[in-house]
DNA sequence: AATGAATGAGAGTTCATTCAT
DNA sequence: AATGAATGAACTCTCATTCAT
């Protein structure tokens, strides 16, 4: 079924997706309406359950796609090698952030997903999925080659990089909310990252020698 | 409508209430179905919407009552006197903890509201809530009577509140993740809290004299 | 479901009755369309889901309704009593016809159950319509007091029964089957009345002495 | 349209004559799918609609088309020569039976098509069949060179005749019914040919001299 | 004040048929 | 001649809401 769906030229697939993603998005999987989907895509309510088995089916479809996107367009630009716990925190936020500029629908969509359907997904997306968060959180926690004499000696490195790591996490949840709310244009947005930079900077001079 | 709602026994209005908000909880407003709401409350479809005007106008009543809960059952109890800032987070972690424990419908009625269908309520909903919590927050933070002598002169006080403050919310956000998820009994859950206690120690460490 | 459905004036669960037993009869379960039904039941799309769970609910209804219906205006008419077995057939054929007349839309709607969808059926409604049938045809064939000495001695009496019957049987479906297709008015079929009753005493003049 | 599929080499033709023919018989006009019949003669959708104008008109087409073949490998070897009257009935029992072994599907599909689905067919069908099922019962019953003079004085040829056809038909149509239900092995089959040889002494001692 | 029978719009899904290629 | 993408009407079923009682 998905093959039909994947030999169409890509704009109508990427319409459809779009379509579907946002309203999915916006709803949910049960209340999501295939109406609606069918009508944002400008496809007849037959040509979906052509390309789709069923809701479920597209759902699914949506889901490897965005986690697709996720690998592709945020994960691989993750980079463990800095030394630096900090730094690479940064590092990942900001490679975080960019993503979700480019692909706020494929973003929003997983939001939902992982907030709220996430229990009723078939195991095999769930182990597929928590893995891929704990596996990027411990590399982020664990890669042996953090430079641990970077941190004054009086904190321990472990319990000073779980501190480092909730509040900059807290933080970047602040940005992110505050981006969603306020439509920020890229502007303010300079002004954000240079207070996130300050952010940072506190941080280290807490925890840095 | 209300009115002749308020004008009920205490009882059959709590039986009502209970009703409503594990269902709502459980499914969501879309999902939650009148009819599984009257038959858990046993009473008849005509009385619901002789009540409330709509399924709607049952839903914003009883975020109106989650709300005067909340407010009543735990922002009261937070304690703005303590001068100690991380004592204050903690007594409040705590109260808030106490007030998980003793409404549980209420709460997760609430999370349901503001996770998956915040965005979708009227404005004046959105300001409400909106309100609520920034000026818990701000209460927390800015209230001036906290005791900058604690801190080491290295840091400004306001800035390491700020890592305090977001360290905490990560950490107990993480935390009632994991008492959702496994059901803890309370035997284990003096362990967590033995946990939480050790972090804020570390805390402590970190940055008071 | 069905409760309230049967709390239904008499006049009214009749009516969708009618309209279910006929609709059915006419298209086999799979092709009736619970569209059709409610249109010639003149009630709305929702108020028969309301009475019946759902389509299968509806047709489980209908095949316990015809089966009370042919064991109350047919088996209960079966005269085992009488000795002479040709007559015992001929009063059974006489008892089934009479509520072929009067029971036209349940007749056919069974017939369409028996002979298409038998085996889809749960094995509970498989076993109590086999036993029915069984048990019907067993209690004409063998029930002990067939007076055998009406029989000419070079037949043997069971043999002899079952041509009997397999002509009996064979012929009445031949009058029903005409009876179907050309709406014989009473007057007519006084008539094939007679023809059957010369029929059965040719068979007379074959087997008994 | 019809021209354009008989032009095809007649091994494609019956690939999808045989399709057809076999998931109309299992399911039935409105219960066969399109798609399931292009999928088992492994051709597109629009060739099935190329080479028959509708679904209908593929239907009539395997209807003219079994009914050729039932005409061609049944009825042709029904042998109205022999002059013993039971032995006509056997003789046409066992070709009919044959052809019910060599032609399954066509046999499966033309049952489906009498029992269930005549009633809907156009007229002209109807009269069609109609009249091929009573041509055979006539000659059967009324070709003249029956041997007379084998029957029993005190019985008329004609109502004799008349039983025994109902008693044949009778014990063959039950017959059969025990052959669908139990899927039975040659060897089983051979037993029950011999009860039925023993049925039809039976029927030469009770009517015949 | 309280009931529950009745409604109809809208949900997801199937399918024979068309038509550009 | 042959394809299969695309369609939309019809399908079964759900549900908030109304209203006569």
């Amino acid at each position: 079924m998905i093959d039909s769906f994947e030999k169409l030229e890509q704009e109508k697939q990427d319409k459809i997706i779009r379509a579907a993603l946002s309203i999915f998005a916006d709803k949910g999987y049960k209340d999501a309406s295939t109406n609606k989907i069918v009508e944002a895509a400008e496809i007849s309510k037959g040509t979906l359950f052509y390309y789709f088995k069923n809701k479920k089916g597209l759902y699914y479809y949506l889901i490897d796609y965005a986690l697709e996107i996720i690998q592709n367009e945020y994960m691989v630009y993750i980079d463990y090698t800095t030394t630096d716990f900090i730094q690479r925190m940064s590092n990942n936020s900001k490679a975080k952030y960019r993503y979700y500029q480019e692909h706020p629908e494929v973003n929003s969509f997983l939001s939902t997903v992982l907030y709220s359907e996430l229990t009723s997904l078939p195991d095999s997306y769930q182990e597929k999925i928590g893995f891929l968060m704990e596996d990027t959180k411990n590399k982020m926690m664990d890669t042996p080659i953090i430079a641990e004499e970077l941190f004054k000696d009086e904190h321990k490195p472990e319990e000073a990089a779980r501190i480092i790591q909730l509040a900059i996490e807290g933080y970047f949840s602040e940005l992110t909310e505050k981006f969603k709310q306020s439509d920020l244009s890229n502007e303010d947005s300079e002004e954000l990252w240079t207070d996130f930079d300050h952010f940072l900077g506190t941080l280290r001079t807490v925890f840095y020698k």
